[in-house]
RNA sequence: GGCCCAGUGGCUCAGUUGGUUAGAGCGCCGCCCUGUCACGGCGGAGGCCGUCGGUUCGAGUCCGAUCUGGGUCGCCA
């Protein structure tokens, strides 16, 4: 039976007890963790968010009652105890804050039952995480979580502090605002008043903000929920919150400035890790052509080296014609890594088929002489020209594709991080900060047959590059003011100088293929505001989960989200989404075509 | 939408080339135990192997489909 809690207050948390605190009568509620039943001598676990404290039912002191009250505890049990905290009379636990103490209780009573757990709750769980997620209240208990949902606490709060600090303000934006056509699919919401309309979540507060620094507000700041309807990813949800701010009067610098401060202080007061500043910058083409990647995990080298000059004229057809047309050839070179299996290599092919690429061709450096996988083809001149180009020493393994651009470079990039994963490469305790800068401003679409933003539309070209913003001229020259955010190979955050020109915003609308309606009327409200005098201004949003996932060395974002979505977008535990009555259908005008 | 991995008692797993009553550890239940903290001892309950169909004398084990979860490509301005 449960009882009351009625007349008891909770003195500290269960591990906030201190050695100070020996010989005081203290009360203590939390979770049984525990229970170890020695027959004249019971011990509980008493667990909360804040670690464990042993207690002691011992029969002489609790009494008859009390003392089978505790023999009926088990895990999970919600358990009010008073006691007094004392000198554990047994060895001491080590691995407890509180394990030299223990409280010997004279009062228990039993705030809630439970039912045995599905699964144990304690940290490093081993159970499958789809039966967590549909049990998350207790997946939630395990300290793990805990922990990791207190620094995603402490993130917030100390961003808020540092921000304000800074000066900036911190202003809401709507959650109800209108869909706009690039970018992800928009969660859409109906409205009531006018059927058949409807509002799109924001996939962030882009548009707002600008319109905040157009108002005067200078420095906006806000903890944003942010939506976007597309599959999903170990390191993205649906549902998620940017850290979101823009300035006004500023440029990339000043951005830049004031967000390595920010993480410098994130790091130093979460974590007590000291970065260093500045960070590294590197200009997206050298990213992409040093790591195959606009997000380079730089906590190791294994570069991507490109040798399509080399094998231009070479007897292998494959790499030869590739070069012919336009593409390139480009390998990673792996140390020490000549003599692995071929096994194992076809492995490494199956990955990069995986990402569109047809094969992966190899070189062997060994000690008893070079292998080659397309020897065949080749003289030997322009093998020993090949492993002298890749850099390659005696003992390396030389992987090698042949593609269009973007497809080799992210492949072989793709390749590199799996590989240096593979063979434990991966410095996990070091944080390697780093921006890209100087992205292009367009990506063709093959899909469309038209140039989209990389970006988005708002974002300011770089000065140099304005001439070529004109749908007449080669649009893959112009490069923007935009700049990514990198730590360990993961893009944490993102922003751009804005246009904040109506002449650059009209061109650019063209660029993309926008006529002058089409974007009247997608983004009047902002053209308009944009009509009465707009300061320039640039900002940066972080994805606050992914940042925290990062700060913690996991794997999954799940894991610093309380209530996640899975795989298909759904929510096991709550089997979010559901029907709705028909009643509140005919209300919002709506019909469900069954397929 | 494609590809890959997993699905066996409450949990984590093992189940040999398809062959008699499907195993282990933990957990759970009962009894015993004064210093445990992975407590210990004795005893016990609990699964028809995700689902459907097929091959076979016979399937957890082979084949097909499907469901669920994970990873990934596409997608994510």
């Amino acid at each position: 039976m449960a009882e009351s809690m009625k007349g008891l207050k909770r003195s500290v948390r269960c591990a906030e007890v201190t050695e100070e605190m020996i010989g005081k009568t203290l009360t203590l509620m939390g979770w049984t963790q525990k229970r170890r039943n020695l027959g004249s001598l019971i011990f509980v676990d008493l667990r909360d968010r804040s670690g464990i404290m042993q207690i002691l039912f011992d029969e002489t002191i609790i009494g008859k009652e009390g003392f089978e009250k505790a023999g009926s505890v088990r895990s999970e049990y919600v358990l009010a105890v008073t006691g007094v905290v004392q000198k554990r009379g047994g060895a001491v636990n080590e691995k407890l804050k509180t394990g030299t103490m223990e409280l010997c209780a004279t009062q228990l009573r039993i705030l809630s039952e439970s039912d045995t757990p599905p699964f144990p709750v304690e940290e490093n769980s081993q159970t499958k995480e789809e039966l967590r997620l549909k049990n998350r209240t207790l997946d939630l208990r395990r300290p793990d979580l805990q922990r990791n949902l207190i620094v995603k606490s402490r993130v917030a709060q100390l961003s808020r502090e540092f921000m304000a600090k800074e000066g900036f303000l911190e202003i809401e934006t709507p959650m109800l605002g209108k869909s706009t056509p690039e970018g992800a699919r928009d969660y859409l919401v109906p409205s009531r008043i006018y059927p058949g309309t409807f509002f799109a979540l924001p996939q962030s507060p882009q548009l707002y903000k600008q319109l905040l620094m157009v108002a005067g507000y200078d420095r906006y700041f806000q903890l944003a929920r942010c939506f976007r309807d597309e599959d999903l990813r170990a390191d993205r949800q649906p549902e998620f919150t940017q850290m979101d701010m823009e300035l006004s009067f500023v440029d990339i610098d000043d951005v830049i400035d004031v967000n390595e401060r920010l993480l410098q202080y994130l790091w130093k007061e979460v974590l007590g890790v000291e970065i260093e500043v500045p960070f590294r910058r590197m200009k997206w083409i050298d990213a992409m052509n040093r790591y195959g990647s606009d997000k380079p995990d730089l906590r190791f080298g294994m570069e991507l080296v490109d040798v399509s000059d080399v094998v231009k004229d070479c007897g292998f057809g494959v790499f030869a014609d590739c070069v012919k047309n336009g593409g390139y050839v480009r390998c990673i070179t792996v140390k020490g890594q000549a003599e692995m299996p071929r096994k194992k290599i076809d492995a490494l092919v199956e990955f990069v088929r995986g990402y569109g690429l047809k094969g992966l061709a190899y070189i062997q450096v060994k000690e008893s002489g070079t292998k080659c996988s397309f020897a065949k083809f080749m003289q030997e001149e322009e093998i020993a020209a090949l492993v002298k180009a890749a850099g390659a020493q005696t003992g390396d393994l030389i992987l090698f594709g042949a593609d269009r651009f973007k497809l080799v470079s992210e492949t072989m990039g793709a390749l590199r991080c799996h590989l240096a994963r593979q063979l434990d490469l991966i410095d996990r305790s070091r944080f390697e900060f780093l921006w890209i800068v100087e992205f292009p401003q367009f990506e063709w679409s093959e899909e469309e047959n038209r140039f989209q933003a990389m970006h988005h539309p708002f974002t300011m070209p770089m000065e140099e590059d304005l001439s070529y913003l004109d749908p007449g001229q080669d649009l893959s020259k112009v490069r923007a003011k935009a700049y990514d955010i990198v730590l360990n190979g993961a893009e944490i955050g993102g922003g751009s100088v804005r246009i904040h020109q109506s002449d650059i915003q009209e061109k650019m609308f063209e660029c993309l293929g926008f006529t002058k309606e089409q974007a009247a009327e997608q983004f009047s409200f902002l053209l308009n505001a944009f009509r009465y005098g707009v300061p320039p201004h640039a900002g940066l949003a972080y994805g606050l989960d992914r940042v925290v996932m990062m700060m913690l060395g996991l794997d999954s974002i799940r894991d610093v989200i309380a209530f996640p979505k899975v795989k298909d977008s759904s929510d096991l535990m709550t089997q979010a989404p559901g029907e709705v009555s028909p009643a509140q259908l005919e209300e919002l005008g709506i019909s469900i075509i069954k397929s």
